[in-house]
DNA sequence: CTATCTATGTTATATTTTATAACATAAATT
DNA sequence: AATTTATGTTATAAAATATAACATAGATAG
């Protein structure tokens, strides 16, 4: 799914398409842009470039707003996605615990047996892996 | 797959987006439509909007020239391409042979009759549907 | 109830992007 | 050698966008 995500990601569409596919005003996208709710990239001669998470960002903006949600309370709904989605990330790039290395290890070890089983070879033959 | 045709097929991209895209010129790009290779769709203020599929085609034109084909060919090969497509859906909008319609009408009973298997009713049941 | 704030509209001005069209040209074709 | 093909370049006009300021209905606070 890199690569999708990649096009998703990916700021090719100028406000004015961005205006209708969202239904939004220039002034509403923009006014979001001063909320620091979607912040488009810029082109070379500084024109707001949006990609298609922008879009689905500005939707889901858009319901929260008809649900009657004000500015600061979907600020607060992203800071709170935002900060699950750092315990995530936190979590996979957390270091191995002693209970992750043991299980690794054997794990490995149960493979080396498997591709030594029948060769007479002992597992002291892997120490210079 | 319809509602992804229909957003492959949605003109969103100004031809600045395309030239980057594809890393042709405006005056390549123009120039393959003038061929009536890609042709647009223009927004109200008449500014060229390319779909996702048209980015597709115009690569796969670029892929053609630097094969060596020339505009002839290429305008050939789709040509023959919309030739195919055209019969396919020749053969999906043909009225059904009496062949088909056998088929079906053993099908519809073959359900009917497992409806109406334990309950008592006969086939004649069946009329007024 | 009045004052303030929020979210958005409107307008003006400057800059960027695009459209069209004409002229130019290297490379391929005739 | 003349023509055609595919593309570059330039000029001009129109459209889209950026920024910023002023305006305001409705919500909120004092």
């Amino acid at each position: 799914m890199k690569e999708k995500e990649l096009r998703r990601s990916q700021a090719v569409l100028p406000i004015g398409t961005v205006m209708k596919l969202t239904n939004l005003s220039a002034r509403q996208i923009r006014y979001y842009e001063e909320q620091e709710l979607v912040i488009p990239a810029r082109n070379e001669g500084n024109r707001r470039m949006y990609s298609l998470n922008d879009i689905d960002k500005l939707l889901e903006i858009k319901d929260f707003l008809a649900d009657g949600i004000n500015m600061a309370g979907i600020k607060r709904i992203y800071e709170e996605q935002a900060e699950k989605q750092a315990e995530k990330q936190a979590e996979l790039s957390k270091p191995l615990t002693d209970e992750d290395v043991r299980r690794i290890l054997r794990d490995e070890f149960i493979n080396v047996s498997r591709l030594t089983k029948s060769n007479g070879y002992s597992f002291r033959t892997n120490r210079n892996l």
